[in-house]
Parts: structure tokens; sequence; C-alpha cells
DNA sequence: ACAATAGTGTCTATAAGACAGTATTAT
DNA sequence: ATAATACTGTCTTATAGACACTATTGT
């Protein structure tokens, strides 16, 4: 499972604003195989549970949150993506307001801990074959700490010919992340921003009052790219609702607060 | 497996163009459970298998096609969605050039054979709950043949509260069709629907010439919608390249014949 | 005063919707 | 000639990008 949530940075200025980062959660494995190395919480699944509900039982023991925004994102059957034996792993990727969640809470010998996620394009590529092309984009994938840093890259390879298409992820280097984790976290990664745009899934990680600078922080966080305010605020009026309050801020013209709106979107 | 081509109607008139229709392939179930009822072609993953490998092979026993488009869908695991045991089923998606196919290479004692497919809204219904609203849509699933027509009826409920999100499928009703099949069917016309629009995947159910007339009929009849004519050929520029051949068609200007173009769609 | 953010107005570029017009064929 | 489809032109509408302008605060 891929928790994501956003994190504001310590502000070094009174009156500017303090930045926004993507964080995902991982877990220090404390038993074989891949000891001591970074993992996606998650666990087996029960005979009495749907995929589903084993997810959330998982996220609820590791982070005390229970009602969050879960959505399936793939399944991952690799032949030794687990050395002890054949197993496939169905990911879910969960939206969550970060001031909610207690971390510790872990009762297992296992660590916890919120990463700050950064995934860049490096190489782009596309090559012509006999009756199709092949395209090939890396990425870099870095997920750091206080404590560490962990650097992953990842090659998605779509092969067309005259009738097929197939898609391919594959890990070409790894350091720290346990199993094919990086490569989960890197699909998980691009079904959020590919999402974000035109859904409001983005919301699920607002407290329940924001500024619409706020989330248009989280837009640009998650894209990984700058937003225009004026374009911005145009598309983010559909998703959100006025309130009478304001945000007592520093040094600069208060700005109002809004609420999420499930009406409006449709 | 999902596997969806588009099919031309017998046509009536010596100048009109035939209809085109949206077809999926089933097969009558030889064995129990739902023994005689129509079913998605698939089987067991095994153990040297990923799934996406399996899914070929099932694809290449059932049709004898080898080179189609295949993309990873949604994985069930419901209790009680096989009365044998606790199946997860990984399902899958694949489009193909039905000209491509020769069906009846069963070689097991299942039939198999195209049914249209109408997929159609009958209700939607948005009710606001205590802190978020709750969105129900009924569709009905109906797949005809010359021999028998199975109807069934989806209901996908999103629930959303002040944090959380879920979606659901349920089958309301259901007539002919085998385990929850009717849900993985409703789920892969929703995301057929889904990406034909945005992405090129309608050029793999063309054969490799084909008129613009044509490609706009697939995605009608994929969409279930009429579209402008002007506004279609603007965007299918990006994704075709023109030939110099024309179709020799009966009672009317003839058409160009334009072929995939792998290169110009990013 | 000033540094910073909040919020608005407007011009432009691009794409989509709507619809009418012309072109070309087999019977 | 006619019924049908092929194809193009253009007006309108909606949306996104770009950017400048005004408003308001705590120190």
């Amino acid at each position: 499972m891929a928790i994501f949530t956003v994190m504001d940075r310590e502000k070094d200025n009174y009156r500017k604003l303090p930045e926004k980062e993507l964080k995902l959660l991982l877990i220090q494995r404390g038993a074989h195989p891949y000891l001591g190395k970074w993992a996606l919480p998650g666990g087996f699944v029960r005979p009495s549970e749907t995929t589903e509900m084993a997810a959330r039982r998982e996220l609820r023991e590791e982070t005390g949150v229970d009602n969050v925004y879960l959505e399936q994102l793939y399944t991952f059957s690799d032949l030794g993506r687990d050395p002890r034996a054949w197993v496939m792993s169905c990911s879910y990727m969960a939206l969550i307001d970060g001031r909610k969640v207690k971390l510790e809470a872990g009762d297992d010998a296992d660590n916890a801990a919120w990463f700050s996620v950064s995934y860049r394009l490096l190489r782009e590529q596309k090559e012509r074959t006999e009756d199709g092309y092949v395209k090939t984009r890396k990425h870099e994938l870095k997920l750091a700490n206080e404590n560490s840093t962990m650097i992953a890259e990842i090659e998605h390879t779509v092969t067309r010919t005259e009738t097929s298409s197939s898609s391919d992820y594959a890990i070409v280097s790894n350091d720290g992340l346990a199993f094919d984790h990086a490569k989960i976290i890197a699909c998980a990664i691009e079904r959020l921003r590919g999402k974000v745009s035109y859904t409001d899934i983005a919301l699920h990680l607002m407290p329940s009052l924001f500024t619409l600078t706020e989330l248009q922080q989280v837009y640009e966080v998650i894209l990984d790219k700058e937003l225009l305010k004026a374009a911005f605020r145009r598309k983010a009026e559909h998703l959100v609702e006025e309130t009478d309050h304001y945000a007592e801020s520093a040094g600069h013209r208060p700005s109002r607060l809004f609420r999420r709106n499930w009406e409006r979107f449709e």
C-alpha cells in the first residue's frame, strides 16, 4: 500500500509560506528477507477478507486512520519478486490528511516513517522498430528522510507493434528499497499524477479548511510543476466552497479559507 | 479476460454503410459451477507465470491470436464470488481486430461465441448524507447473440464522507452470466470508454487500412454516442496517416484509406 | 515602508461544438 | 437524377495559458 500525504516543511521566514512536500509512508523491515530495508506497508490477505478489507485493516494497524481515500492500483505477479515464494501483490494507494496520523503506533517491531517523494523524468526515448516503436522513459525515484535517502531508477517501456501494445516497468537500480516496491511506488505516483488533474482526489489530502494557495501547492508537489495562479483558481472553484473564515496569517493579506465541496464536482 | 472486438452488421442497403457493433467473447461453461452459463474466458495462473503471461496464454488458446493490446483492469476478491473456494481474479481487457480471430479453436468442450454489447445508464442518483454524499449509478448490461440474450443490472455506488471515498460495484440482477462476471464486464466497458477519448487504444480494434468514418463508428459504438464528423476528423488526424488508397465503395464518393500512426501520437 | 501573499481582470491561443456547404460515386 | 457518404470551411463557445494589476496584512 502506498500511503501518501502532504506536509509542510518548516518555514524559514516569518512572512513566507511554508513549502509543501509529498510524503510516503514506509516501514523498515524487521525480518528477512530484506532485513533493515524500507518497504511499503502491507501484509497478507486473510481468507475471510477481500483485498480491500485487508488494505484497510493494514492501514488502520499502521497509522490508526480509518476513513480514507483508497484506490486499487495494480496487481504485481512477477516471478521472483519475493525470494521466499510466488507472491501476488494487489497494490493500493491511500490519500490521507497528514495531520490525522499518529505514527509509531506500530505494534510490531517494525519502524515506520514518512519519506519525502521525488519522481523525476531522467530520459525519454522513442525508437522506431520494424512495425511500430518502443518508447522508454527512465525515472528517478528519490525517497528522503532526516536519516536516510534512497534512490531508485525505474524504466517504463511501452512496446507497440502493428497490432499489439504492452507496457512494462523495470527496476534499473535500487538502493535501500525492499522487493519490487520501487516499481509499485512508481506506479502509484503515476496514477496519482494522472488523476489529480481531472478528478478531485487531491482534496483528500487537505484538512477541512484550507486556502486556495495551499490547495495549489498540493497540486504542485504532486505534479512537480508550477501552476498559474489565475488558471488554477478558475478550476478549483468547482471543487471548493467559500467559508467566511480567514487564515490569520503573517505579514500579508489574510486569505480566505475554503472547504471541500463534494456537491459541485460531478 | 474481457476480449473486445468490433464487427460489421450485415448491411441492408447497397449504398448504406454497415453498422458496427462492439462484441465481447464469452464461453459457455461445460462444467460446474454455473454449468451452461456464459462466462469470460480465463483460467488459473500457473506458479511459473505472471498474471499477464497467463492472460496471453489463455487468449492464444481461446482465439489463436497472439499479438494484441492487453491491459490489466482490476483484481476482484469478493468473498463467495466462486462457490468452490476463495478465488482472486486479476482481470484483463484485450482489444483485437475481429478479422484476425478464428473462433471455435477451443480444445476443451467449452463453447465460444461473440456477443454484442450494450451498456446503458438506467438511473443516476446523488444523495446527500451527513458529511458527504452517496452517488449511485445503475447500468443495464445486455449481451446478445443470434441464440441468446443476457441482461444484467450493475449498480455502481460511490460513497464519500468528510475524509473517505470508496467505490463499489454490485450486481443487482443477473441472468445467464456466470460468477461475478457481469461486474468484470461492466468494469471493462467503463475502462474502455474512459480511455478511448484520451488515448489511441481504439486503433487496436482497426484493420491495417480503414476509413475515418469506420474509425469514427468504432468510437461511437464504444461510447454509445454520436460524434460530430468535423470535430472527430480534426482529432483523428493526430492518430492516423494518409495512404493513397481508396475504398472502392458502393453508391457514393470513395473514401480515403488511412493507417494507424503510432508516430504522431505522443 | 516593505516584503510578501491574496485575489482579479483581461488578452490570447487552442480546442471543441455546431452546422452548412461542396464533392463524388453506383445504380 | 438520386441517395448516399466523403470531406472542408467557418462561426461560435469554452477552456487554458500568460501576465499584469490591485488589495491587504505583520513587522
